[in-house]
DNA sequence: TATAATTGCATAGGATGCCATGCAAGTCTA
DNA sequence: TAGACTTGCATGGCATCCTATGCAATTATA
């Protein structure tokens, strides 16, 4: 009885996966954020406001995980969460200016990895790499951190 | 300043790590294994007695890392710690009985989920796949979990 | 409208991971 | 051989993640 890791896929995602995490928070810990809070940045920084559901749902995290981020985020002074007018039940979570300004370094830093890890690959599949991923995180579309697939 | 999390490598190679860890996770957790308990045992069950070093680099986590998965596996009794007659610095890992026949349930659980991620994917994209994570990873080759790549 | 179901959060518990330290054992060298 | 360096582990601290709970605010319903 044997299992290959060479040639598990999961293995192997999961391996590359640590390695972005691990380059990424190398790179952005001098700015004073983590790899989840740099993700959290990206939606504060590009969208309408959110409440920690949305936010949540867009990292597709579960939401005990994102209060524990936001709570890191708002001890460091990356956010604030002003009242929500329109439901009593949630907050809005602002993102602080000192935070919008470390986000573009750090996202100088994401791409940098990216174009380091995407360079290994012939021009001609990188495109294609993507589109394989996007294909199998579709496949497990329902699996929902807080639900069964 | 925007960032698409849609065409980063990181991000969605993260994702799909995270949905193989939960899927794995949620597998094998009816036989008291966990995903870095089952990757600990694909070692055991499948080489040489090794320590904890071995493990450790065979996985490429931190020996920390390492140190902690072992004592909660030892706490289980999937394994127990044997002195070294070659290192008194170092133990022997040794599987249990029990820990070497779950996992041969274990890896037909792993493998029914690396089938449905890569059964997403037309047949011939999926040795391709694989060889694109195995060459970014190679990229990276010297990113230790402990010290800078 | 009173009750039930849903939804948004906070918290506690456990598993991984990484970094930094400190100690013990083994190896190298002057 | 004594001192310095290297190597293997244990621990503590912190960031994610997930599951399980419990509470409060909203909504839907009888």
């Amino acid at each position: 009885m044997n299992f290959d890791t060479a040639d598990s896929a999961g293995y192997l995602t999961n391996q590359l996966a640590r390695i972005f995490a691990r380059e990424l928070a190398r790179a952005i810990q001098p700015l004073g954020l983590a790899p989840a809070q740099f993700l959290v940045l990206t939606q504060l920084c590009s969208g309408p406001p959110a409440t920690q559901r949305d936010l949540a749902r867009a990292a597709d995290v579960d939401q005990a995980t994102m209060a524990g981020t936001l709570t890191r985020m708002e001890r460091d002074g990356h956010i604030r969460r002003e009242p929500n007018p329109n439901d009593g039940r949630s907050q809005l979570i602002v993102p602080s200016d000192g935070a919008k300004a470390k986000f573009r370094d750090a996202v100088a830093e994401a791409e940098a990895i990216n174009r380091r890890a995407l360079g290994a690959l012939p021009e001609a599949d990188r495109a294609a790499f993507l589109a394989m991923l996007r294909t199998m995180i579709e496949e497990f579309g329902g699996s929902d951190p807080g639900g069964p697939g």
